[in-house]
RNA sequence: GUGAAUGUAGCUCAGUUGGUUAGAGCACCAGAUUGUGGUUCUGGGGGUCGCGGGUUCGAGUCCCGUCUUUCACCCCA
């Protein structure tokens, strides 16, 4: 017998784990909704070439393919396909025509493309689906996890850019995470860098250098840089540029003169200016929002704002990222040019960090709310149309469904965090006044069914 | 994809320079208590020492391979 084994990257969810994977996503949702966001979802697998090309090189090697039998099998017999893998196991054209989601922003493109004639504009849609990449696992990256991303296309607004900070800042309220940032930047800026420093042409290496600077400090970066091939004179102003200080105004307006001859600089010192202003318009502040000059970001379709939220004291990636892309549809052959802005949660890493911080809240582990225990069928049952009367008034409920001691029935209310417990005896079937025990403070009283229904929703 | 560590009961880990029948705590099950749990006491079940090969009279311990997990790089949620 062969011992079963989940495949490298993936896991298993047991009940304690979903609840509180339920606890995350259902905040999410809730507040996208709440922003005016619409649920949406798309296949699994998508065609290769919907895929390809989008994620850049690195990004490509990383998606998953799906080998389509049926080809193979259209053209030879098994035996033959058997015979002819042994022997040119890598010369048989396999054929690869599908591949597992890589993200969530690239199928809905597409899915925009396709549905162009009936989506009004602007379309926020939603989405929380799985994504798979083949990429090598270690501590918060798996090959198989959940992302959580809110676009919104067909407008150029910075308020959508601003409710992005808000639904940020509100979710992480809602998970009780306290101690994080929301990193801010703009591609203008890097390009506004590339500029000043004469690098134009080469942003690829530098962005991917200067996005590393909080992991490997300045040292590091320049020592990477210097063998790339870029001046100490370029470096030097590059990191005048980036250790600008100040608050995230400061920041901008030091900015401001600096990139007085770079237009694309300006164009995001001007975006970038403008969502701080929205946000006092909405009457929020900046609080753990931080304009950070040297967030790049890998992927390498961001052209406006982009966003990384990452939290304090746990060594984890980002939990969250995304940004403002504006050609994205046109990678499917659409002639109008689409904005889209985007931000994406990573449930896995949200999920490793609160465990971490020990950020979960005791409820989310209970499942029913009351435990009916009896004594033999007889009072069984009896008890059965209590649970009725109790499922009826919307108290999640169970009955213990052997007879048996009720040393053993309260041990599963125990082991179940069950809140309640309704004991229903002899006396009790024959009175109607029922035994409710709390199982936190022990206490225990007996009261007829309506007044413990009306006690537990009241 | 590159480089490096790890693996002993469900979990966390002991296991002496290779030497009899591999241990502990927690968890689990049963009883003490045939209508009262989360405390206590008593007893019990559970391990092909990741897997495969090799060295040896003898391997949990040494060697090789392989898988898993983890760490760094790369990249990213």
């Amino acid at each position: 017998m062969e011992k079963p084994a989940l495949p490298k990257g993936t896991r298993d969810f047991g009940p304690a784990e979903m609840a509180k994977r339920q606890f995350i996503l259902t905040t999410i949702r809730t507040i996208f909704q709440k922003y005016g966001f619409q649920p949406l979802e798309t296949p699994a697998m998508e065609n290769l070439n919907t895929l390809e090309g989008k994620y850049g090189e690195e990004g490509s090697k990383l998606i998953y393919k799906i080998r389509s039998n049926k080809s193979l099998r259209a053209r030879l017999s098994g035996e033959k396909i058997d015979a002819l893998n042994s022997i040119y196991k890598f010369w048989l054209p396999q054929k690869s025509e599908l591949g597992l989601r890589y993200d969530l922003t690239i199928p809905f493109a597409r899915y925009v493309v396709m549905n162009r004639h009936e989506i009004t504009l602007p379309f926020k849609r939603y989405q929380v689906q799985p994504v798979w990449r083949a990429d090598r696992p270690q501590k918060g990256r798996y090959r198989e996890f959940y992302q959580c991303d809110a676009d919104v296309v067909g407008t150029d607004s910075l308020i959508c850019e601003a409710e992005i900070i808000l639904m940020i800042k509100e979710v992480m309220h809602k998970l009780n995470i306290n101690k994080y940032s929301v990193k801010i930047n703009h591609r203008g800026i890097l390009n506004g860098i590339a500029e000043v420093i004469a690098a134009v042409g080469r942003e690829g290496e530098l962005f991917v250098a200067i996005d590393k600077l909080d992991k490997i400090g300045e040292p590091g970066v320049r020592k990477e840089l210097i063998e790339k091939g870029f001046t100490s004179t370029q470096l030097d102003s590059l990191f005048a540029l980036i250790g600008t200080k100040g608050n995230n105004r400061e920041k901008l307006t030091a900015l401001k003169t600096t990139f007085a001859s770079s237009t694309t600089g300006l164009k995001g010192v001007h975006e970038l200016t403008e969502v701080f202003d929205l946000l006092n318009h909405y009457r929020a502040d900046d609080n753990h929002v931080e304009f950070d000059i040297a967030l790049a970001r890998g992927l390498s379709y961001y052209t406006g704002c982009i966003f990384e939220v990452k939290i304090n004291d746990v060594a984890i990636g980002s939990v969250s990222g995304g940004g403002r892309y504006d050609n994205l549809t046109q990678a499917f052959g659409s002639k109008e040019q689409l904005s889209g802005v985007g931000i994406s949660f990573g449930i896995d890493r949200l999920y490793d960090a609160m465990e971490e911080l020990k950020l979960f809240p005791k409820e989310t582990l209970s499942s029913s709310k009351v435990l009916v225990c009896h004594f033999d069928e007889a009072t069984r049952a009896y008890a059965l149309g209590l649970v009725t009367q109790l499922r009826a008034a919307g108290i999640n409920s169970e009955i213990y469904p052997d007879v048996s001691k009720l040393k053993k029935q309260l041990d599963y209310a125990n082991k179940k965090m069950i809140a309640f417990c309704l004991v229903v005896g002899e006396e009790e079937m024959k009175s109607g006044e029922l035994t409710i025990k709390n199982m936190e403070s022990g206490e225990q009283e007996k009261l007829t069914i309506t007044t413990i229904i009306h006690k537990l929703t009241h």
